[in-house]
DNA sequence: GTCTATATAGCGATAGAC
DNA sequence: GTCTATCGCTATATAGAC
């Protein structure tokens, strides 16, 4: 079970003051439930899963998940916006920690890249799974993933204001860079050559090569 | 429809030697199962696509259907396979066109920004699909994947013999440069403020930012 | 080559006993 | 709170007439 108790554990690494609505209160059997759906929507995505294959995989009884969830969908949906809380939770430190907008990208890259590795089933769910929800619960997801995106667009802005970022279109350069990070979950392994605070590092230069402007990189 | 005819298109666009199997000999009927699989898969994923669904779109019934493809998972892996093809058709000229490895690079990124914003469901299909794949159509598309990666692994340590490309760990940077120039499908729509080409400039010049060494880019 | 009709299996979700 | 049993429906795929 790769992405147990990830929501405590990232929330551990980037501030402690935060945690999710879902993560502290969960009883051993929710938390079956919860490793479980985040594994198989992972794995085989949402629409290939199984309500008998998230029974199984959580040790218990179709009717008895039926008893801590209303439907399939609900269990996605809270899944997701779980995520993005504690993305945006590891985030938001970069804005009123920093000053200096390559340390403040430098944050959320290490962020962004560490969570993409250590949670790549929660992030592939959370990437590519927007089209499986309805349109209530995917509009929560979308406004917190657009809060998110912000947050990035404004450590861009505000790197080119102070005249240490060159960047071309800024909503096309600030989804390039999200992009560029995000991609590290399709090819991470943990048995890999390269560490995760490795990887996390190379990203960090390439993001600063790409925005700041030459000759005063770090 | 989106993507009709996409396969023509894009090789017609790059190179006109070569074509890929199934786009030249299609039949009126056959052409619209392939749109309809492309639109439907791309737009709802594999798992929630059903048999009825691709039937209806194309304006056939499920058994006429059958006729054409002996089952939905051989219809998906002949989209991918063809998808792949036409991909690999328009990057090889980089190799045999340029000697300059910043022309290289430049051709990879502008036939793939293009070909993942002109024909976005399809790319969506190659770029997220393989799980849906059994094992011996996988490791098919796999194949063709990995040659198409090598390509850009090639262009990118050939910059870095010829003094032009400064980077770091070579295959994390190939995949890094990959994942930045793929997730324009993530977001790019055809009425948006942009063109395409104006986006595979962009994407060209923050590329080049990445791997060109300071002082030399363009 | 296209159809109607159907076989067979699995789906999401629920009833009701304990 | 967990179970067994099942409802109603849809899924992929096929049979066989025309």
């Amino acid at each position: 079970m790769d992405d147990a108790r990830w929501q405590d554990e990232c929330v551990a690494e980037s501030e402690n003051t935060a945690t999710t609505s879902t993560s502290s209160t969960m009883t051993s059997t929710e938390q079956r439930i919860w490793d479980a759906a985040i594994e198989l929507f992972g794995r085989r995505g949402f629409a290939a899963t199984g309500i008998r294959d998230i029974a199984r995989e959580a040790g218990i009884t179709v009717a008895t998940l039926y008893h801590y969830m209303t439907s399939k969908e609900e269990l996605l949906c809270r899944v997701m916006v779980d995520a993005m809380n504690v993305q945006l939770t590891a985030a938001r430190p970069a804005e009123t920690r920093y000053s200096d907008p390559r340390e403040r990208i430098k944050h959320l890259v290490r962020q962004h890249v560490s969570f993409h590795c250590r949670f790549g089933l929660v992030a592939r769910v959370t990437d590519s799974e927007l089209r499986s929800l309805n349109d209530g619960a995917r509009h929560q997801v979308v406004a917190l993933r657009d809060e998110y995106e912000a947050i990035w667009q404004r450590t861009l802005e505000y790197g080119r204001e102070q005249g240490i970022f060159d960047i071309g279109d800024l909503k096309l350069t600030t989804r390039a860079v999200l992009g560029t990070c995000t991609s590290v979950y399709a090819w991470y392994r943990p048995d890999g050559p390269l560490s995760v605070d490795q990887i996390s590092d190379e990203y960090c230069a390439i993001v600063l090569r790409q925005c700041v402007v030459h000759g005063t990189s770090s």
